[in-house]
DNA sequence: CTGTTAGCGCGTTCAA
DNA sequence: TTGAACGCGCTAACAG
């Protein structure tokens, strides 16, 4: 049996019209007489049918698949976010495509354009905008183009894009983060900051700048170090503070995949986290919560913010771009256990 | 401008038929000349023009889209695989669609049907097969349906299903890792063994078994201990070996997520790892290569695990399934130091 | 090298 | 409640 049985097969084998077994088997209008149905639902199965998807997509002008892009899939902040947006979409029967980048925002454009083709009925971009603005705005186009075809799209990190949004709070939690850390005494900081046109890099490091202002304690320019933002770059990051910085005892990562890097790095001088030297990271990572030391970090609820995304995508009827912003908890562990036996404590222990 | 340009109104402003449009695009037939190819060029970009992929579909019989079934993307292992998958489909310009069971592999028979309504060109079945007949079957029967349709289907994990098959040598690391262990002097060992039904897990204990064997260590029934094949399951088990078992020198946990639970669960005792207890994994997950100390484990290569895959899968003409094994080799982390200071070691330390 | 035409499988009119 | 017929956008024959 080559091929596939089709509607037609279906109707056939059940002896009635080809509109009847569409309306039996998809059951749009429920006009159909339960004998009928029966009939129909029976020469189906015997048959193997299987609705052809693309038809049924060229003739409703869009596809029950929504598109993902992600800077890398391997990394657990974004397939934690994805892990979200397929429970939700598994919920409402929809299919998830996803496309990684790896790491060259430049080419979100075109997984959009690719998502286009596919008439996918939304596309999710969970990475950080950036601030080159020839990069957002080719991006812009191509996401009005899709939005023009009956697409939604939604976004993970800023706002940038006129679309649905779903804000992580960067700098709310980078903020907090540097109150509980100057609380706990510390003074000398080093932040490995990652690329310098990322926003959600830019935007941790501009909070916990804030954050640590607030305690009267400054940042100078050769204590913040830009770096990939990957464990990688975290390494060799790091390794650049422990060459040409001096007396620091707190280093903050503006990523946990970072954190861990530098972590790394300190003891591949046969230092120690934290005898020598604190770190914290930014955004919990599950891998990373059984870790010796405990990281301190700030908590990003990683599957919710995909499933907000897909919500919104869902929910918005050709409205206003909404924004939802998702704050973010601070999470302190013994990678950060203060410079001093101060009492306060702005947070709970992990 | 609402909807979308289609093929014939590009057709129509460059002023040349349907087919040279189509030619001119798609460029399947180069028998078009460079002046009217260069128009239609020219009005598609005019126009937004985006190819219906749904109708192209329809006409070609399959999508060029894989879809990809796993257990749970969240886990490195498996979005480790995916990265594989999606960096290798870039290359030959196909999309994927993603799908994750959350562990419920009898979930996996649905997914390969929905892929099958997209009309997916191939589906990669990623986790592990399980010992339930009838859940193999009722699989089975969706493959032969998928396939019978014109789709390809590659597994990777074991030889269950009569379709190509990255077979990842799971016995033959179990096997090497209980070689090292013993010959680091350890004798008396639990398993964290995971899932009773899922071949990964079993063949993993089979391996370590057999190792443990040839060095003259037997495995009781009370050192093998049962549990969820995630970080708590590893957590959960390691309780239980903890509470009910004496005299263990090392444990096994059969993936890197359960050793990080059994390690979690250890330190919840007050307990130090590797002082008081020594354990080791499989899989050697990125993010837990940098934990303290380094996790024995068995190293696989999970991006290489999705390429091949997606190769074999591009590649097969329709004749037998093949079977690509993939072997595993023992990283040997400061979480197993040894017993005693015996000299011997079969591998480098990582 | 280019144009005309006939479906691919389905949903949805409109009639009956 | 059911059926007949059209068209979604494209590609692959077949003509010219």
């Amino acid at each position: 049996m080559e091929g596939n049985a089709t509607l037609f097969d279906v109707a056939r084998v059940a002896g009635v019209s080809l509109a009847t077994a569409s309306r039996a088997i998809n059951g749009s209008a429920r006009t159909v007489g339960a004998e009928l149905r029966e009939k129909v639902l029976r020469a189906a199965q015997e048959l193997d049918y299987s609705p052809n998807a693309a038809a049924r997509t060229m003739k409703r002008g869009h596809a029950d698949v929504v598109g993902m892009i992600v800077p890398d899939i391997a990394d657990p902040y974004f397939s934690g976010i994805a892990s979200g947006v397929m429970k939700a979409a598994d919920e409402q029967g929809l299919m998830v495509s996803i496309a990684s980048t790896r790491r060259q925002s430049s080419r979100e454009a075109e997984y959009v354009a690719g998502f286009r083709r596919q008439r996918n009925r939304a596309v999710i971009l969970a990475g950080s905008r950036t601030s080159s603005r020839a990069e957002t705005e080719t991006l812009k186009a191509e996401v009005d183009r899709f939005e023009a075809q009956g697409g939604r799209v939604a976004v993970v990190s800023q706002r940038k894009l006129p679309v649905d949004t779903v804000v992580v709070e960067n700098r709310q939690g980078a903020r907090a983060l540097a109150t509980d850390l100057t609380d706990l005494g510390y003074r000398d900081f080093a932040v490995l900051a990652g690329p310098r046109d990322l926003l959600s890099a830019k935007d941790r490091l501009d909070g916990f700048r804030t954050g640590l202002a607030e305690a009267g304690v400054e940042l100078s320019r050769e204590q913040v170090v830009n770096g990939e933002f990957s464990r990688d770059g975290g390494f060799q990051a790091m390794e650049q503070v422990l060459e040409e910085l001096g007396g620091i005892d707190c280093v903050f990562a503006v990523n946990d995949v970072m954190a861990l890097g530098a972590i790394a790095a300190i003891r591949s001088r046969g230092l120690d986290v934290p005898r020598h030297l604190s770190v914290a990271g930014f955004g919990d990572i599950s891998t990373l919560r059984d870790m010796a030391p405990r990281l301190t970090t700030v908590r990003v609820d990683l599957e919710r913010l995909g499933r907000l995304a897909l919500e919104m995508i869902l929910s918005s009827e050709g409205g206003a771009p909404r924004t939802r912003r998702e704050k973010c908890q601070v999470v302190l562990g013994a990678s950060t256990p203060g410079r001093k036996p101060v009492g306060r404590r702005s947070s709970a222990r992990g």
